[in-house]
Formats: structure tokens, C-alpha cells, sequence
DNA sequence: GTCAAAAATGCACACGTGTGCAAGCGGAGT
DNA sequence: ACTCCGCTTGCACACGTGTGCATTTTTGAC
């Protein structure tokens, strides 16, 4: 059995309360009573039980993280900046993958509904409405990250999408391209949808129009979706010169896929991802590609979350807090001018 | 506030003891009574408190665990095999990663003391002793994956690299390579020296010596360190006519590095890795490498705290038990038979 | 030395849940 | 009618911590 503060209280010669007094700092125990129950409890090894303060206190120290997946890299960088803000902050992280499974998502909201977590960060590009709204209703503060309802939940952080995919394209098309295609991931919803709108306002303010085959959705955005997706452009007659990846991950498949099929890259085509997940520089070629501060995101994710645990006396929880971050263009070597036609 | 027993109690006209009864399914209750009182808690949306409850109990239904880093893929699939398991027994996950940092260790540790973690798995290469005897002598179980101390503990679970890289080893012996190098991470102790052991002892089994210079250990399991100790090699009179890496990652910088230097692969130098992790696939080429089962390690892992924790009222605990798996080689396109010499 | 004010400490209850024990109730057997 | 038994339920305390309030001790001024 742990040691308790009875049982320091005892070894001390005071009472309980003295010593739950004296470990937090109240100023109304003495310098010396303090410094010596302190001591006795370093003695002793005393950890303080989080159970029976939170009892007491209705806090937990600790943040619920919904992710889809956890061996996904770009949302275990996002994890990893989570993490760094709330140790610092001395939050525990209560880590669940939702494997976008209904069923899972349920029991996941259970768990951190028993356990008490003081909020909770969604990273998962799609959560269960009606399992939200259950914390929601319960006073747990919710932020949610790159999801594809934003506009349903009051707190926020979102990369803009939009304008790195308008970047990309505007960086293609300066290079001389003119069909430039878009390979979507069709289960990542408004994420998709702000990498296509991004290119097509593009494409437009250039007056160059876009095919309807020359924009597919795949149900997927992992390498072997990419690979998958690549043969729909591959069977065009006009090919593209130019593949707007929803993804990195996707972007290494088609660029594996573009390799088998013989057709240089970025001689013939050239690709870009999104992301800059970690291994997009050791492509090959090297992947252009737009660089989400994915650390920064979930840092800033961990900071409203506290924040909002901590309403300022003054101001209180603000009403809605929405924050949109930008990214910055990676051009290395997967994208050229398009090949000259003869 | 959160519903409690009391409420439902009040509502439902009866005692909170007999509430906490209905809802456990104790036999003492009647059927009818515990069906109203299910009824009555399904309709107040209540969730038992963990807080409370363990207060009593003694147990959290939480597992702690601690991990180098969340965002090393390697170790993000492990993490998935270990939460696959713990949610379907209804444990939840408190996930901290070190850093390697003794600091941050020392701050983990201390969390899931306060938090009273029924049990944790380390799976950070390196941990240091003091911490974990810590929590082994207040009576938290441990479960080492991978680790290279792994030793000085009681319970682990341990992929056996010895034989993979044996078998890497004779399948470049087969192929008619003589002079293999390795490059191993230093900073990943017992876990590189068994790799390099493997690989010494079918060397020697087939009477091939090993040139000092062939062996070379760089600070880092990362492309970068890949990359950088890829020049060892290179400025080498008599190059290696095959470079076994420690890990995928390594051997992911070192195709890029031989890339860059005009080396052809495999035609000119073969290269391998180690974990198969999602992307070796997808290099160019595609990386020979050794699958380690890292789902399965991480659920093995979960199942053995688990075990720990319910001990078989006929065994006991089990004294020790340390299990090590095997994975399997997987032969992909960096690798081929030595380029012939004039 | 007295007394009041200030400082330090202890008492007792609360948080939400689980459980040993006693108590209530109804029915069956004598 | 009385007793005994089995089935249900309630009472009361415990888990470890925090805190309002009463209580004790110390301090300082006269």
C-alpha cells in the first residue's frame, strides 16, 4: 500500500490536515512545521493519490487525446506536440485510437468520461457527433484539430489548407504546367475538399480549366492508395503533367507507381505531396511538398485546451476560438518544368 | 456536476448500496430492482467515477506507457498492438514519451505513481534503473519491450534480432557477398550489439573475416545518421560490396546517400534494413529487410501486464517470463549478388 | 502577569464508491 | 403462534485528500 498522508501525519507528530496543508504551500502552516513534514514525506516517498484529490478537487490533470490512428506519422508528430505542452504543464495524456470505428469512438468517450479527463483533443479527421456532444453536454471542453467539421465545435485549430494547396498550384503553374490533376483521399472529408478548392481557385485566376478526369478520390490515404489511384490518370488519354497529391504518403506511392510504369518524374511528371511528413526528403526524387508545422499544431491544440481549463478571471472562456496556422511550400525535386511538346 | 449512485439512488428509491450492487451485477439484488435501477442509470447518463472507485479498489483500469518517442513509426505501430489489446480489455493508456531525457523520465514516473497506474510498459530502448525500480518496488508490474537492459527485469518481451540479422546475414552469404559491413546505432545498446552479433556469427560460420573498418556505430537511429555514416563506408580503398544497416531508417539515408554518390542499387552495393516498417516498401528500391512483428510484439506486451495483474489463482505470478519473438526475412530489390570483379 | 490579537494546528465533514454486517420481510415448517 | 431460514435491502464505515471552522499556542503590548 502507497503512502499516505495519515500516514506522514503520523511519523510527524500532526495532524493530516497539517501535512495536506503543508504540501501544497498553504502559508498558514509554519516555515519549519512545513519544511520538516516535507522532508518526512520525501523520506517516506510520498506520492499524493490523483484518485482521491480529484475526488475532492473535480480535477484530474489529465487530457483525453482521440487520434484515428496512432502509427499514422503525421498524426503522431501532431501527438508529439501535444505531449511536450501538456508535461510541461503537468497534464497526463489519456492516448485512444479510434481506427474511425463508431463502436470504438464509443467506448473511447466512456472511458474518458469515467476517468474525469479534464478536456479533450480530437485529432481524428472524423469523430461521432453524438459522442462529442455527450462530453460536451458534461462540461468537458473539446478542441478539435484539422477536422473535417470545424465549424461544429466552438474551439478549433486548423491549417489552412486552402492556401498551401493554392501555393503548390500556383508554384506548378509558374513552372509552366498547365493540366495539373488532383489525386483526393475521399474519407478525409473537408480536408480533401480544401486541397481541391485551393487548387481550382488556382487554376482559375491562371484561366486554365480542369478536366472532370483529371480530379479522383480514393477511399484512402496511405501509399497504397496513391498507387492505386495513380492508374485512373495513367489511362487517360490526356495525361496530366502535373499530380497534386492529397498526401505525402499517397505521393509515395504514385511516385512508386510512376517509377514501375517507366515514366520519369519529374521529367515527365511532376509530383507533389502534402504534409512533409518525415520521410518525403528521402523519396526519390526528394517530394515537393507543403510543410504543415504539424509539432506547432498540436502544441497550440494542448495550449486552448488549457487555456481553457483556466478561463482568465477577467475575460472568462471566450465564446469561439478558431485558429487557422499556415504552412510553408518544400520545393525540392519532384517537380520541373513539364516536358516540352513537340 | 456528474450523476452519482446517490442520485440515482434518490430517484429510484433506494439506498446508494444498493445501487453500487445493481449496477456491479451482485446476485444479492433482485432481478427487478436491478433492472429499474440499469434503467434509471441509462436514463441520467451515469458514468461510474474511476477516481472513486479505485479510491476503494485499488486498481485504475489504466496502464501507463512510456516510449522514447511517440513519433518513431517504429514504435507508433508497437503502441497500436498494445491499445488493440488494452481497449478490449477495457484498460485505458496513459502514453508519455522520454525523450531519452532523464529529466522527463523522472517526471513520468512520478504522473503514473500519482496516478496509480496498475501497470506500465516501458518501450524506450533505455530507461534508467533507478526510475523503474521505483515503480517495481511500490508494487506496479513492468513490462520491457525491446529494451536492452531487458535482463534486469522480470517480464519482457523481446523480438529476437540475433536471428534476423543471421538470417540477413547468410542470405547475403548466399548471394555471394564476402565483404558485408554494418552500420549500427550506438545509442541503441544491446539492441545494435545483437544485430552486429548475428551477423559475426554467420560470417564466421561461413569463415569469412570481418575488417575492423567494416563495423561502424553512429550516435542515432535516423536517416540523417544513415546518411552520415554512409561516408565511412565510402571512403573506404576497399568498399563493402554489401551494408547491413540497424534499422529501415538508416537504410533508408544510405540509399539516398549511395544514390547521390552515383552508386547503383543493388547492381553496385547491396543494402538492408531492419523492422519493415511502413515505408521500406516503398524506397527505391525496396528495401530487403527483416519484419519484426511489432503489432504482435506490442500486443504480447499488453497481454503480459494483463496477466500480471490477474494473477492465475492457481500459478501465482510466474517468477519470470520473458518472451522472444521471431520475425521473418523479407527479400525485396536492394539486395542482389555482388557485382563481378575483373 | 494579564489580555487580546495573531498565528498555527486539529477536528470533522465532504467527495463517490464498495462492502461487512445488521435489519427487515415473507414463507415454510413445527 | 413461534421459530428458523433465505432473500433483499439499508446502515455505517472506509478509501485518501482538501477545507471551513473551532481550538490551541504564540506573540506582543500594557
Amino acid at each position: 500500500m502507497a503512502t499516505t498522508i495519515k500516514d506522514i501525519a503520523k511519523r510527524a507528530g500532526v495532524s493530516h490536515s497539517t501535512v495536506s496543508r503543508a504540501l501544497r504551500g498553504n502559508p498558514l502552516i509554519s516555515d519549519e512545521t512545513s519544511e520538516r513534514i516535507r522532508l518526512v514525506a520525501r523520506e517516506m516517498s510520498y506520492h499524493p493519490s490523483a484518485a482521491a484529490r480529484s475526488l475532492k478537487t473535480n480535477q484530474t490533470q489529465a487530457l483525453g487525446v482521440v487520434v484515428s490512428n496512432i502509427d499514422d506519422p503525421f498524426f503522431s508528430e501532431i501527438l508529439q506536440g501535444i505531449e511536450d505542452v501538456a508535461q510541461g504543464e503537468g497534464y497526463s495524456l489519456f492516448i485512444s485510437s479510434s481506427q474511425s470505428d463508431t463502436n470504438r469512438e464509443r467506448m473511447i468517450v466512456q472511458a474518458m468520461r469515467e476517468h474525469r479527463v479534464d478536456g479533450v483533443i480530437i485529432c481524428s479527421s472524423s469523430f461521432s457527433t453524438s459522442q462529442s456532444r455527450q462530453l460536451l453536454e458534461h462540461g468537458v471542453p473539446i478542441v478539435v484539430v484539422n477536422n473535417q467539421a470545424a465549424e461544429d465545435y466552438r474551439y478549433s485549430i486548423y491549417h489552412d489548407d486552402v492556401d498551401g494547396s493554392r501555393q503548390i498550384t500556383r508554384y506548378l503553374i509558374e513552372l509552366g504546367h498547365q493540366r495539373i490533376a488532383y489525386l483526393g483521399n475521399s474519407l478525409s472529408g473537408r480536408t480533401t475538399l480544401d486541397r481541391l478548392s485551393g487548387l481550382q481557385q488556382e487554376m482559375e485566376a491562371a484561366g486554365l480549366p480542369i478536366p472532370a478526369e483529371y480530379i479522383h478520390q480514393v477511399p484512402g490515404g496511405e501509399p497504397e492508395h496513391g498507387l492505386a489511384g495513380l492508374d485512373h490518370f495513367l489511362d487517360l488519354a490526356d495525361r496530366p503533367t502535373a499530380l497534386v497529391c492529397f498526401n505525402d504518403m499517397m505521393a509515395i506511392g504514385v511516385l512508386k507507381g510512376l517509377q514501375l510504369a517507366g515514366i520519369q518524374v519529374p521529367a515527365e511528371c511532376s509530383v507533389t505531396g502534402f504534409d512533409n511528413i518525415v520521410f518525403s526528403v528521402f523519396t526519390n526524387p526528394p517530394l515537393t511538398t507543403f510543410d504543415q508545422p504539424k509539432h506547432y499544431i498540436g502544441a497550440e491544440a494542448a495550449r486552448l485546451v488549457l487555456d481553457l481549463l483556466r478561463p482568465d478571471p477577467e475575460k472568462g472562456a471566450p465564446a469561439l476560438k478558431s485558429q487557422t496556422l499556415k504552412g510553408r511550400l518544400l520545393v525540392r525535386k519532384s517537380t520541373a518544368p513539364p516536358p516540352v511538346l513537340y
